[in-house]
Order: C-alpha cells, then sequence, then structure tokens
DNA sequence: CGGTCGTTTGATTACGATCAAACGAAGTGG
DNA sequence: CCACTTCGTTTGATCGTAATCAAACGACCG
C-alpha cells in the first residue's frame, strides 16, 4: 500500500485504543478494499433512504448527518471529523435512516458493505474497536437528544461548541480550545434546534461575557471552566479513555 | 433450563430476525449466567457513572433510561419494554452513562459482563444479532434527537405515541394500536423536552380532533393514518425489517 | 377519611421564532 | 476594475408557542 491516504493511520490508531490489535489486526485494517473520492463543499456521502453498498470513511474535511422533517425542518444530529467512519451502521441495518453531507470539501473512503461486515465480524478484537465506536456515536446521540430536549439556547450552543472542540483536540485536530468551526451559524441552529438568529445572538452573548472569542468562523473558549458550565458540559459520555482490555 | 423465564425465548426470537442463528446460538443466549431480580416501580438499573459490572435483559415490566441536566431537567432518552437488553452498550464502554429506572414493576436478568462480551464477541452470527439490536437503538436516538430538536408540541407527541405503538406491537405486546402507556404525563413530557401541562393540552387536543381515545393510560390511536402525519412518523428507523442475510 | 399523586384547567409570562432589513465579504461578469 | 449578485452575519421589532404559576379535581391507598 504505498501512497494509502494517511488518515488510515489516524483511524487505527483511534481503534487501538479501544481495543488491543495485533499487526495483523492493523493490516487489515489498511488493506481493506475502497475507492476513494474527493467530494465538494456541501456533497452527499450518503443520502436517507439509499441502501447501503459501502460504508464512508471520511480521510479529510467534516460533515455532518440530518434528517428532514415533514415540515421541511432539518435537524442535524451528528459532526464527524477526518478519521471517522461516517455511516457504519448503514453496513448492518442495510438502509440509511439519515443523510450525511460534507461540510468542507472531503475525501472520502468507501468501502464495501460486505468488507466491513466481514472485517467486522471476522475477528474479534476488531469486531470489538469498531463495535465500541458505534457505541460512542450512540453516546453523543444520547447527549444530543438531552441537549435539544432539555438545555436552554446558550447552554445549547456552549455545549457544542466544547464537545467540538474536545473531540478536534482528541483527534489531534486542534488545540489549546481553539479551532474553526466549520460551518454556517444556520447549520449550527440545526445542530442545537434553534434559528440562526437565535444562534448568532447567543454566540454575541457568550463573547461579551468573556466565554470565547470568534473572528470569523474561529472560535477560541476563552475561558474553558466557565464554558464548560455554562454549557453543561461533562465530557463523560465521549468516553475518550474507553480503555481497551481484553483483546 | 428448567425454569428460564419466557421473555428469554421472545428475546432470542428477536436476535434471529437480526442474524440466521443456529440451535447452538440460540442455546448460548439462553444459558447465559445471569442473576434475576424483581425491581419495584421506579427502581433503579442502572445509574450514570457505574462502572459496568452487568449487562441488564428486562425480562417484564418497562423502564426508560434518562440524565439529569445541571440545571436539574431530566430528560427521558429511551423507553424499554420486556425483551429488550437495556444497557448493553455499557458493557463495552465500562461506564454507564446514563441511568435506567423501572417505569412499572419489572424482571430483570443480570449478565455478567464478562459473559455478555464473550458470547457478543465469540461468535460472529451473535455479534452480528447484538450489534444490529445496539445500531438499532442508535437509530432510534437519532428519531429521538430530531423529535425533540425540530417538531411542535402536537408532533411530539404524536411521534412517541406512534414509535410506542409499533415497538409494542412488533414485540408482540399490543395491537390494533391500542395499548396501556406505561407512564405520567410528566415522564412523557421529559421524554419529549415538554412540560406535563403543556403535554396534558395536547392530548387533550389529540383527543378532540379524533386521532386518539384515552381512557385513563389506555391510548387508543383511532386514526392510524392521520396519527402519523400528526407526528411526522415513519417507522423506516425502527429497522423492524432489519434483514438477517448471512449467518 | 385524610393524604398523596397525577391529571386537568386557567391566567400570565418569557424565551426563542419570525419577519424585516442592513451590512460585509467573496465571487462573477460586463 | 467596478457593478452586481450571493451568501452569511448582524441587528431590530413583533409575535406566538410553550413555560410557569396557581389551583381544583379525581383516584387510589393506608
Amino acid at each position: 500500500m504505498p501512497d494509502l491516504h494517511p488518515t488510515w493511520d489516524i483511524m487505527v490508531r483511534r481503534m487501538e485504543r479501544r481495543s488491543a490489535l495485533t499487526e495483523s489486526d492493523r493490516q487489515a485494517f489498511k488493506s481493506l478494499p475502497h475507492s476513494q473520492r474527493r467530494v465538494g463543499p456541501g456533497g452527499h456521502i450518503v443520502r436517507d433512504g439509499d441502501k447501503a453498498e459501502s460504508c464512508a470513511l471520511l480521510l479529510s474535511g467534516f460533515a455532518y448527518r440530518y434528517k428532514i422533517t415533514g415540515e421541511g425542518g432539518r435537524q442535524i444530529i451528528s459532526l464527524h471529523m477526518a478519521g471517522e467512519f461516517v455511516d457504519l451502521q448503514h453496513s448492518f441495518l442495510g438502509t440509511a435512516d439519515t443523510s450525511v453531507q460534507t461540510l468542507t470539501e472531503a475525501e472520502v473512503a468507501f468501502i464495501p458493505k460486505a468488507a466491513v461486515e466481514e472485517l467486522a465480524l471476522g475477528n474479534a478484537a476488531i469486531a470489538r474497536a469498531l463495535w465500541i465506536d458505534t457505541l460512542i456515536d450512540s453516546s453523543i446521540f444520547r447527549e444530543w437528544v438531552v441537549n435539544v430536549g432539555r438545555r436552554d439556547s446558550r447552554a445549547r450552543v456552549a455545549h457544542i461548541l466544547c464537545e467540538f472542540s474536545m473531540r478536534l483536540e482528541a483527534a489531534g485536530l486542534a488545540k489549546n480550545h481553539v479551532y474553526e468551526l466549520p460551518m454556517t451559524q444556520e447549520q449550527l441552529a440545526d445542530a442545537v434546534g434553534l434559528t440562526s438568529v437565535h444562534v448568532n445572538r447567543v454566540l454575541k452573548q457568550l463573547g461579551e461575557a468573556g466565554l470565547i472569542d470568534r473572528d470569523k468562523r474561529t472560535i477560541c473558549i476563552v475561558d474553558w471552566k466557565r464554558m464548560r458550565e455554562a454549557g453543561d458540559f461533562n465530557e463523560r459520555y465521549l468516553h475518550h479513555d474507553a480503555a481497551a482490555p481484553a483483546a
């Protein structure tokens, strides 16, 4: 594999944190058959209702998962960054129950469904790693239910900014609580169940209160402690420590 | 296994819909070591933050998963009925990230974490079945994010009533869209991100509009078609068809 | 029979939505 | 190069849904 995209290594390293892998396990990940494609900003990776034929690994850029309601409203359900499997679930469920769209220009590896299943079910250590990966996604969904269901606008926005910061840092894509938010205020609004107008006011207010600094799309969480409080944020649900005991 | 609770069979039958099982696979499920306990209404099965030591299978009754926010608000994140694993994820994640409480008197089988892991990772067909089970849970979480994030009060309540009806029927616990709702309006409110007062008004309105009939806690969805519309409900996300191809 | 819990209804408030418009930056074409 | 469009952000004014506050009622239970 001479020209394998470097993000494959990042993904494998994340898997190793989930389950103890042997060298051959690592190779199994890296030798997955796939076709790599560049997707422009706003391009679709999966569409709700699609029959699953492949599983997408995000190699660069950002993406989000969403659903459209009968009234035409959009709810963003999750955010994804380089190194993440964007629709592993669909390989097992057969049909996509959400759409996934890129936020930025992105490179995506599409792995045939059969290869994913074979990898995932052929080896206990790998199964464990991938399973835990989907379970952490699941934990994030649960937290999002809480976020949009029971927090006020200020806490919702603060919470998502904290989550994004933590996840970016865990992935090695940011540090010191400074990062480029790869989405518009409208998309942010659709992620927290508010309107873009209101999100704008909340961001302004968080700035005035000295919790964040903004410059264009760059977010700097100046006061992490107070921001965590404002967002009722406790990173435990991210399971960044999700240990790797038995292989 | 002379006196195994009959719900074990129901659970195994659900697993068979997810993945083709052999007789020995079925036996593996049914011979899981476990301790069975009766839990009174409102009793806790798991508490947020608990170190996972076992995995709970609900043998009878109803339960719900929830989180408490810093402000003291409660968000109910999922509902569970007999035959469902209530916290399979915790066995793999190590720590509970939500609490689970019974709605009614319930019988619960606690299976040691190690036994679950061994079962789940020791055999591809079983791994597949259990994994799909957790992925469907995950799909329901996604739908709930949409429900609380982007639907108005009427649709939220109608949606959850539709979901519960469908799931009960799929589990063989109800038919003809008539069922006993095992929760108070306050709990219903915490599941849809509203207040109990408002849920009460919405229920009344759905009754007056001829979509449902209520008698105490018994819900009868009189006009399923209009109710689906009102709740923007499309059962696809429940993946009740989630087929079982390769074993 | 009193007490608790859940449901129901009414009155008022408030948070965030909606409507509307201006502004700035980036991109396009004459 | 500048007019012009487009897209996203920002701010202001008003509206409406659901929250809050309050109280009565009914059912069940000890």
